[in-house]
DNA sequence: CTGTCAATTGACACAGTGTCAAGCAAATGA
DNA sequence: TCATTTGCTTGACACTGTGTCAATTGACAG
């Protein structure tokens, strides 16, 4: 809003998010962002050396604007692992959809692009981060299975709340995102805090699938 | 062996898949089918009309090598709900890493390709009978927990099956085959047969992540 | 006035898919 | 035996998309 509105590259992040956000929008080609940015292709590569490496930019660019830690400190406050643990699925439950856009072009070029894979690793690192302090909390309060390895309950939940399943579950099963959060959160509390009431009427969401 | 050992499709077929299999492999071109299978490029167009097509057929084929049926057969026999879960659980957590060269390849096209996504689906859909066929099996029990809705149940253990959670736990996560086959069993028998007992131990495989 | 920076236009190389046409060689059949 | 069909070959081409390069323009700053 100051004098210069905002600068190219920023420019270029925001079509970038938007075209990606549209839903079940074809995966954007650069000529496709030029054009939303209003710039020429040429111009996108003055700012962005690959593709790939814009998509980066723009998971980061859509980090910061929708604050995701933000979104995460609740969970970071709970007291105990079972709070925690249902505070953190909540939360990135909840967060997924509006990263879905970017990350469904993420994911569709790692398959063939070594470098994305890198960068969403990278990401998925990150909120493996939270599955690892949510188990610790179990741990903490002694509510995991006994024998648990540690590491391996944190793959295990980290693999749980992956977009992969977040997106059969709700785009190709067609449940609402309130039954998704739900029942990952039912499952999470049966299988890594013992807790079994957690499923009670967990599948019984109103909404019906495809 | 015979006087004529394979007619050309098949040839194709099984040159895709020993492409295809090689583990960490880049996704193989038609060019690259072409050359592997001792033909030109053209010939291969002739017998399949698309990349994607090929692709498709190559799963079909390999269902039929693998002979699928037959692999998930036992778990058709068992008598009570939570043996059939089990046993349907063992069988497709084993036949996965048969095919998961191929599953990848089309995995990777069916974010850009609509046709690919739909044969993907297709077959997925196959598999989902079986997991269909153990909760209502479950449901004869009566074990499942109350007020479950047998086609979100269905969804679930689908999901959890799915290609993508065996990938990340035994190719991202490092996990062993056993492992990950003990694991998802006693998720599913926790959160469909409100088994607890099933998750005793499961969390604590000898063999350690990445 | 002169740089410099950002962006433009237009051309190009390259990989990969899919199409087309002409030709060749071996098996099939009258 | 000759003609036809079948399966494959070679080589060219169109198209899409990525990424590169060079020459040019326009604006702004010292």
């Amino acid at each position: 809003m100051s004098s210069d509105p905002i600068d190219t590259p920023t420019k270029i992040l925001h079509a970038t998010l938007t075209l990606l956000e549209k839903p079940h929008a074809k995966l954007p080609t650069m000529s496709d962002i030029a054009r939303a940015t209003g710039i020429s292709r040429q111009a996108v590569y003055l700012h962005f050396p690959s593709r790939t490496d814009l998509l980066v930019a723009a998971t980061r660019y859509q980090d910061e604007q929708n604050a995701v830690n933000a979104a995460l400190a609740p969970s970071r406050e709970a007291r105990s692992g079972a709070e925690r643990l249902d505070a953190f699925v909540t939360a990135w439950g909840n967060y997924i959809p509006k990263i879905y856009g970017v990350a469904r072009a993420i994911m569709a070029v790692t398959d063939t692009d070594a470098e994305a894979a890198a960068a969403w690793n990278t990401r998925m690192q990150d909120m493996r981060g939270g599955c690892a302090a949510a188990v610790q909390a179990l741990a903490e309060d002694g509510t995991l299975p006994q024998g648990t390895d540690m590491e391996q309950a944190t793959d295990l939940l980290w693999t749980l709340l992956s977009v992969r399943n977040w997106e059969n579950l709700t785009q190709i099963c067609g449940w609402s995102q309130d039954c998704y959060i739900a029942t990952i959160r039912g499952m999470a509390m049966a299988t890594l805090a013992r807790d079994l009431g957690a499923l009670t009427d967990v599948l019984a969401c109103p909404d019906t699938p495809t």
